[in-house]
DNA sequence: TCAATATTATTAACATGTTAAATATAAAAG
DNA sequence: CTTTTATATTTAACATGTTAATAATATTGA
């Protein structure tokens, strides 16, 4: 948003630059829709999780969700002000907690999950599925590159 | 940082994560490098643009290095407080203002160059040049692609 | 000319990213 | 058993992302 002209600089051949306006193309029309629904990029990402995969401590939430755990912190304070999530200690280790979706959380996936898909099915249609296949790969092994740290 | 655990999850699959990864495990050197420089990412990236383009008024600045306005008077603020750039005011428009990098502006990206330099070699070293373009060439053209707002 | 409109930059308000420190609890070492 | 160490989570402090509103100046058009 804000950067939508065409764009002839050399920063195109900048990997980190490429990332963002990547991302930013293919979150805006999702960060669109989500201000609708009234919650944030990463909360839907942490709604999402907790759907899919039932009650989870934080550290857990934060590693499938990909966000820091101070982040979580104040998301999950945001989401539990929502009442889009229940809390409650975990029963043997004190320091746990477990968080789980609640029924007001589920429903709010279920209003907005249709146009997220279509989203991506518009997405696939107009990219096609073989260059996003492609592309996904090519992130994974980017991804899973090993640093030999020169410290 | 903080996930770095072999990722059997499905997650790999999400463009938005994959993207939110690649992006850092591309970063994560850079920033720890500037660091120790003091300056944070997005200073290092108004930095360089103003290094190589010379003085820009922060409309341009701002769509040259991909930041959004109101984040760039901030660092601004910031990058001329630590006397790493010049403002002055625009001789015939007042609303503008004309930025230019400073000595000691210069001199840091003297100073960081070549770090950023082998960081940018290893990675086509590692990865491989022809795999890093093809990627760069995969989110160019996802860049590029247009949304028939369906609003 | 002057009122309406557009442009440039900043401010405000809230959410997240990031690193370091603090807190509470649990597990391990002695 | 208790001192030490590790783990889980939160808080703090600062920087940026994001949208809306504001302020100042320029431009346009009646």
């Amino acid at each position: 948003m804000g950067m939508n002209q065409p764009r002839p600089t050399e920063t195109n051949r900048s990997l980190p630059i490429a990332l963002l306006r990547a991302r930013e193309k293919v979150m805006g029309p999702i960060r669109n829709m989500l201000s609708n629904a009234g919650v944030t990029e990463q909360q839907w990402r942490v709604l999402r999780v907790l759907d899919e995969m039932g009650t989870l401590d934080p550290t857990e939430i934060a590693d499938r969700s990909c966000l820091l755990l101070p982040s979580l912190t104040r998301i999950l304070q945001t989401l539990q002000s929502k009442q889009l999530i229940l809390r409650e200690p975990h029963p043997t280790d004190r320091r746990k907690q477990q968080i789980s979706i609640s029924k007001a959380g589920r429903q709010l996936i279920l209003d907005n999950m249709e146009e997220s898909q279509q989203l991506t099915t518009w997405l696939e249609d107009e990219f096609g599925q073989d260059k996003l296949n492609a592309l996904l790969d090519l992130l994974n092994e980017l991804d899973q590159m090993e640093r030999h740290t020169p410290s």
